[in-house]
RNA sequence: GCUCGAGUGGUGGAAUUGGUAGACACGUUGGACUUAAAAUCCAAUGACCAUUGCGGUCGUGCGGGUUCAAGUCCCGCCUCGAGUACCA
């Protein structure tokens, strides 16, 4: 009997099962340590070979931190809202809940395949009612809230309304909409109810608001910017269309600055904070105020150069601007009319891609500069964003490079105000210490000390003001789906109201149709009994609200970001029916110190979730306002798609290297019509499918050879590799190491089986050390001082390298260590028991087996890790091996002079050397000129 | 365009952060065992030259530089990948 992994691994997952050895305490006088995944959407293609990568990885970490005497909590749950589940059920008419149910118990059993350490008594499900109850509650938490800027936190709107009923808005400093007109307290006791609530909505965190959205009428829906190609849909590639809608969004935009200053706390790879940062896109300048000749108002901009503005030579406003309107002259209303009409037409998508035309138009008014009091010409122009900072900008052309621009193409002069510099072709950028001259009072002054100065003044004249920008924008929150968390809040004469926290969760109801309804209303439209049963009793319940009358509930549902914007606390507490996680789980498991996922997730989840986790943190609810201390992207692996030639117009392919100088097409094929020497099996191939089933075959040498492209594995490429069919024909722990042997984990890589015989070899040489004529046999004599040395060495270097997460190189220890102790014909007890421990991250199921058959009768989980003990390694070491560089001449002729014993002496006589070795014997020592330069060991 | 990241044998990838480049594995070649195959084990394997021995020369995308010493640091390019896109 060899190495029967099957066997093997079967028995210790349901032993695993049966004795839940993964359950985490919330009670432990053990330090925690919290791994955690990114969960997956289960989809119903199952998982293929590059889901698990950063699961394995992510487990070996888990299991290789009980060993080292951590209580560690390592969930696992699904992200099981979600669009492909709510498609399905539009083409069949199966309910989602099934769909998602069948895909969980796929996922869940592949997963237990490869022996994962999880904690499933922790399991959470996003589109089940017991969590997104919680969901829904962080939402009307939010809905409840304000941000305060003096506090720079998060706080009740009882607070709010406290403040407004004895002050009005003077003396607030909170983030709200910008169009909040000046009131005082008697003011606001004399608005109506009605009003009042118009002016809360306006503060809130959750808050309804007119969006410009993506609407695509064909499906009846909103698409995010990246579900759009060129113009149309990408699934069904309908029409496109910009519509503004009332929607619900997140003012995530006043988290920016602490999202920000939060990425300096935590050990994220720096790419990703990059992304972030980026994404936050933070810019620090001015809003300066110029005034409109002959006319009443104010044009104000925004600028990160207002050491610039004396530059100045003309304005330009978005074609959107509220002004365009009102100070367009006469003669210019015609062109004005026709060009705002223009690029309202142009989608962004078309905006976007043709950045290089230049147009634009003159209002024929003119603003005032505030310091010279000349006339600027004020232009349209589409390069400037609505959206963006105000709106309109002021141009400077000798110092920005579209203004610059714009400037040649409509012949307006330029003015260069930077000493020296020349702009005759193009834009002076720099911002280094070229002085500034034609300036005034900034003559002379380089680009910082102009910005100070200018701005001093600007706040002085009250003409402007230092400020800062973020191109962050608040998170629209509202879905035009079914299979989503209902928003939990119904409408009384078009004001939102939050349900009650005590009637949640609002349920999704049961519908006919998935589609919209016939009036354009979301799918949840269609629910004709939805909650007027269940809910108005709820509804009811709300003191505010008269009892006779029931009132229309909220019919979109939350993003997909939503439920997993707050999963990772959950799992901390995942059964308690009470409170979303209670005090003594959060307090005892704080964070996640260690997260995993892919870099996808950079700007979207990554982002909401520490803004949810920094308003839950002002609001007391969680200890800390960053949820993971260190976080590991894993590289995604690729799957290397295969094609065939086909010769235009006709059915003849043509094999690889003989489609030079033929026009062919290439078409993909299921991999495993391949052989791992690209050669097609043609006769599998016309089974396929019914297109080739005529075709004819242009060969070389008799075979086919197949072009090979490495791009993202997926179901629609045919190129996915099941870690079933590896599983069945290598084991789980061959599969979990040779993922983790394919080259370091936060990198891309193809898919490629061609190594894995290697791994799988590894494990079978072991397995066969220690049993020899096919029984476990071990010696219980005392080691050689060679394998404790091999021993030694291999748990140093897996000790640093699971540390450095530097998986790959664990292995290749291994592989050397067993190499090494095949070589001693070493089966010592003495080796084995450590090795076994050490081996046990990675080969779990292998490493068990181990264990029991050396006498143990608990788990393996339980053992603790082997530690390194150099004085294995110093024993074996007589002499110090010295080396020098034989390239350099006058080394030669030093060393010759000096034997080994005067270098022994030098060595210990230089105490920096000592010092640095510190104990250790030196690997080598480099000597220069008699003087130690270098030692390495 | 901008911002990050990466370029090492036939292949995946090591290299203790400036110290013998190519660990480990795949592949290839040769050998052992076997009637044979599979499995297993042993040896060779960066390139070129010399192989009657020792050996020698060149080599980490390209061109420079710093250093006793550079895959690693600095300057200038080239190629590929990721993110972003008129952000004032």
């Amino acid at each position: 009997m060899g190495y029967n992994f099957l066997e093997i691994e079967k028995k210790w997952q349901d032993y695993w099962a049966k004795n839940q050895t993964f359950k985490a305490e919330n009670n432990s006088k053990l330090p925690k340590y919290y791994v955690l995944d990114m969960f997956p959407y289960p989809s119903g293609a199952g998982l293929h070979v590059g889901h698990p990568l950063g699961y394995i990885a992510s487990d070996i970490y888990a299991r290789y931190k009980r060993h080292k005497g951590f209580n560690v909590l390592h969930p696992q749950g699904y992200d099981s809202f979600g669009l492909p589940a709510e498609q399905y059920a539009i083409q069949t008419g199966q309910h989602p809940n099934i769909t998602t149910q069948t895909n969980i118990s796929r996922y869940r059993e592949q997963l237990d395949r490869m022996g994962f350490s999880f904690d499933w008594s922790r399991e959470v499900r996003t589109s089940q009612a017991d969590y997104y109850k919680w969901t829904q509650w962080i939402f009307l938490l939010l809905f409840d809230s304000y941000y305060c800027k003096k506090a720079n936190s998060a706080k009740p709107l009882t607070e709010l309304i406290a403040h407004l009923e004895q002050k009005g808005n003077q003396d607030l400093d909170a983030v709200c909409d910008d169009d909040i007109n000046s009131f005082n307290s008697s003011d606001w006791s004399s608005f109506t109810y009605q009003k009042q609530q118009k002016i809360l909505l306006k503060y809130r965190l959750a808050y309804l608001s007119e969006t410009e959205v993506n609407w695509c009428p064909e499906l009846g829906t909103v698409l995010a910017n990246d579900e759009i190609v060129n113009g149309v849909s990408e699934r069904g590639g309908f029409q496109v269309t910009k519509k503004k809608m009332k929607q619900w969004s997140m003012r995530i935009g006043a988290y920016a600055e602490r999202l920000l200053q939060g990425l300096n706390t935590i050990d994220w790879p720096e790419s990703l904070k990059e992304m972030q940062r980026n994404w936050i896109g933070k810019s620090i300048g001015a809003n300066v105020r110029f005034d409109i000749q002959n006319e009443n108002g104010t044009i104000e901009v925004f600028t990160t150069r207002p050491d610039t503005l004396f530059g100045v030579t003309f304005m330009t406003l978005a074609p959107e601007h509220d002004l365009v309107k009102v100070i367009t002259t006469k003669d210019q209303k015609e062109e004005v009319a026709a060009y705002v009409e223009a690029s309202a037409q142009r989608s962004e998508r078309d905006r976007m891609s043709d950045v290089k035309t230049i147009s634009g138009v003159f209002t024929g008014a003119y603003a005032l500069h505030p310091f010279t009091k000349q006339t600027i010409p004020i232009w349209i122009g589409d390069y400037v964003l609505a959206g963006y900072g105000t709106g309109a900008v002021m141009a400077v052309p000798c110092g920005d490079q579209r203004d610059y621009d714009f400037a040649k193409h409509f012949n307006i002069p330029i003015r260069n105000i930077f000493d020296g510099a020349d702009i005759s072709k193009e834009a002076f950028i720099e911002k280094g210490n070229t002085q500034i001259t034609d300036s005034e009072f900034l003559n002379g002054l380089a680009y910082k000390e102009a910005m100070a100065s200018v701005i001093e003044r600007l706040e002085k004249d009250g003409s402007g003001e230092g400020t800062i920008n973020y191109r962050l924008r608040d998170a629209i929150f509202s879905r035009q789906r079914y299979w989503g968390e209902p928003i939990p809040v119904f409408y009384k004469n078009g004001i939102p109201f939050g349900l009650k926290p005590e009637n949640l969760p609002l349920t999704l109801p049961e519908v006919e149709q998935y589609l919209p309804t016939p009036e354009g209303a979301p799918p949840l439209g269609n629910a004709t009994s939805w909650a007027w049963d269940t809910v108005s009793e709820k509804v009811v319940s709300n003191s505010q609200i008269n009892e006779t009358t029931i009132f229309p509930l909220e019919l979109n549902t939350m993003p997909g970001w939503a439920g997993s914007s707050w999963y990772f606390n959950r799992y901390m507490d995942s059964n308690n029916p009470d409170v979303f996680v209670s005090k003594e789980a959060v307090t005892y498991w704080q964070d996640v110190d260690l997260y995993l996922g892919g870099s996808e997730h950079a700007t979207g989840h990554l982002l909401y979730s520490r803004f949810w986790q920094k308003f839950l943190f002002d609001l007391d609810l969680l200890p800390v306002d960053e949820y993971a201390k260190k976080l590991i992207n894993q590289g995604m692996i690729l799957g290397s798609s295969a094609f065939v030639y086909r010769k235009k117009g006709t059915k003849e392919y043509i094999s690889k290297n003989l489609t030079e100088g033929i026009e062919v097409e290439p078409i993909r094929v299921d991999i495993s019509l391949v052989n791992t020497s690209n050669e097609l099996n043609i006769e599998g191939l016309k089974k396929w499918q019914p297109q080739f089933a005529e075709a004819t075959f242009v060969l070389e040498q008799d075979v086919y050879f197949v072009g090979r492209e490495v791009e993202k594995m997926s179901k629609s490429k045919y190129n996915v590799v099941s870690p079933d069919l590896i599983c069945e024909e290598y084991g789980a722990d061959t599969l979990r190491m040779y993922e983790m042997f394919l080259g370091p984990l936060e990198q891309a890589k193809p898919w490629n089986t061609a190594g894995i015989s290697g791994v799988h070899s590894f494990l079978k040489k072991l397995w066969r050390l220690y049993h020899p004529n096919d029984q476990f046999s071990v010696s219980k004599e005392p080691a050689s001082k060679e394998s404790l040395k091999s021993l030694h060495q291999t748990i140093k270097k897996v000790t640093e390298d699971i540390e450095n997460f530097s998986f790959n190189t664990c292995i290749s220890s291994f592989m050397i260590c067993v190499n090494e102790l095949t070589a001693q014909k070493c089966n010592e007890k003495e080796i084995l028991e450590p090795l076994a421990v050490l081996l046990a991250p990675f080969a779990a199921h292998f490493s068990e087996e181990l264990w029991q058959h050396l006498g143990n009768s608990s788990s393996i989980s339980k053992a603790s890790f082997p530690i390194y003990e150099p004085k294995f390694l110093l024993e074996s070491s007589k002499n110090y091996p010295v080396s020098f560089n034989g390239k350099m001449r006058f080394t030669i002729e030093l060393s010759l002079t000096l034997k080994p014993q005067e270098i022994e002496e030098l060595i210990l006589k230089d105490e920096r050397t000592q010092q640095q070795l510190q104990g250790r014997v030196p690997k080598k020592v480099i000597i220069v000129l008699g003087k130690i330069i270098n030692i390495v060991g």
